[in-house]
RNA sequence: GGGCGGUUUCCCGAGUGGCCAAAGGGGACAGACUGUAAAUCUGCUGCAAAUUGCUUCGGUGGUUCGAAUCCACCACCGCCCA
């Protein structure tokens, strides 16, 4: 199966300027490719993921992938499909969260020998001056033709501001330099950014007379048409400081049925007939392809080592398994103790399974909260410090588990 | 630059002087049912030393016994005119 074939398989395409021409060129290796990363936060995710896993995909059919680090686009920040304006950066947290993802990036792509290049936006976007650019790029820029892009549209009823508008342009000039300067022949994004590469593809047209191409990759969308890889907190992130080994392979072996079999085929490398198989599988079973799932995934993104604690753990907490060493873990301080006691409510909020008293007496008064499997009723329970020698299992709810140290 | 309208709790949105920690919906959380799924039903949803106190309705001042509600100024946003 050749790679672009095993792309459309996995549902990866969503939109390309020129199927016939990609297909040939990716299938043989001839594509040198670049995908943009803005440096939005100090730590990559999911999104960012299912693109480093495209670039290595590519990366090993010969072609080769430029990672483009968005230091000067971040400056000016994407409203496709936002309904607000970002928050704007400051110099020094985009320079942060650059060096954050370089270091996340080189742990998925081979950048050793030119196999891969690693470039900043920064460098030729931050010395452009203006009238210039106006002159060579405005000028072949509609704004009739950008007020209509998809990606404006929801920011036409609640405002779009000028810095925000320009950020195609920037994007379509990013995408010429490229060209010009490393025979980039090829875009992948998003597919939110389909307006912005389309963009770049004409401005390669129409100043230069070649043909680029550019294709997008299927959001992972569940199946109520939510983006995956969110959580109420924010997204599911890479970095295992901000989202834990446990936490990640938790988030993978709750989605829901209808979403199993897309996220094997669309974030693992696990063979297609081997997904096909498992597609067969129905009801509870499904719960093997969560876990093979959850597993995978984690042993991408952490290593072999964490992924087989994450599972251990998550065996020992929901399947009875015997093995609780790896289940997360919190220590109380001094001054949660009064008296040499520290009450049932304060654990909670000490551990971060709830954010105030209020909300863990709520989830005491409700039957939600237990300690070594035994309900804990009355939110005055307190505990003496060598209640902690033992073993102290504390459960919140269904899902959240913490084990509470001294 | 001028005119009009707006900014409410996680989100949407009601509230136009006391009965307002603030309707309703969504989401979140907890319970039942289950397969660590979905759907459904129930409870719950500012904080705390909790029949009370404190903080909150864009910001700052003011009027008043009392302000999310009235006034002044400021900030931000939308629409229309230039």
């Amino acid at each position: 199966m050749t790679v672009y074939d095993e792309l459309v398989a996995r549902g990866l395409i969503a939109q390309v300027t020129n199927e016939e021409e990609i297909k040939k060129m990716i299938n043989e290796g001839k594509a040198t490719f670049y995908i943009g990363f803005d440096p939005t936060a100090d730590s990559l995710h999911v999104g960012h993921f299912m693109a480093l896993c495209l670039m290595k995909r590519l990366q090993m059919a010969g072609n080769k992938p430029i990672a483009l680090l968005g230091g000067g686009t971040g400056m000016i920040g994407d409203p496709s499909g936002r309904t607000d304006m970002r928050k704007m950066l400051t110099k020094e947290d985009i320079q942060h969260n650059i060096d954050c993802f370089k270091k996340q990036m080189s742990r998925f792509i081979d950048f050793s020998d030119g196999k891969a290049l690693m470039v900043n936006n920064a460098d030729w976007l931050l010395d452009l001056n203006y009238v210039d650019v106006l002159r060579e790029v405005g000028a072949h820029f509609s704004v009739n033709n950008m007020l209509r892009a998809e990606c404006y549209k929801q920011r036409m009823e609640k405002g779009l501001s000028f810095l925000e508008f320009n950020y195609m342009i920037m994007q379509a000039y990013d995408f010429y330099k490229l060209y010009q300067d490393y025979g980039c022949n090829m875009e992948f994004g998003g597919d939110d950014q389909w307006s912005n590469m389309l963009a770049g593809t004409e401005l390669i047209r129409r100043k230069l007379g070649k043909d680029a191409h550019a294709m997008t990759i299927t959001l992972l969308l569940n199946s109520e048409g939510k983006k995956m890889g969110k959580t109420v907190g924010g997204a599911v992130w890479l970095d295992p400081e901000k989202t834990s080994p446990f936490d990640f392979y938790q988030y993978w072996r709750n989605v829901s049925d209808a979403d199993v079999l897309k996220c094997l085929r669309m974030l693992t490398f696990l063979p297609l007939d081997q997904i096909e198989e498992m597609d067969k599988w129905e009801g509870a079973q499904l719960n093997e392809a969560k876990d093979i799932l959850a597993y995978e995934l984690t042993e991408l993104v952490h290593g072999k080592e964490e992924a087989e604690k994450a599972r251990e753990a998550s065996r020992a907490l929901f399947a009875g398994g015997a093995n609780s060493e790896n289940i997360p873990t919190s220590s109380l301080k001094e001054e949660d103790f009064k008296d040499g006691k520290v009450d049932i409510l304060q654990i909670l909020v000490s551990s971060g399974l709830t954010a105030s008293r209020g909300e863990a007496r709520r989830a005491v008064q409700q039957g939600g909260v237990s300690v070594n499997g035994e309900k804990v009723s009355d939110p005055f329970t307190a505990y003496e410090k060598s209640a902690f020698d033992e073993e102290f299992l504390l459960k919140k709810g269904k899902k959240s588990f913490c084990k509470i140290t001294c």
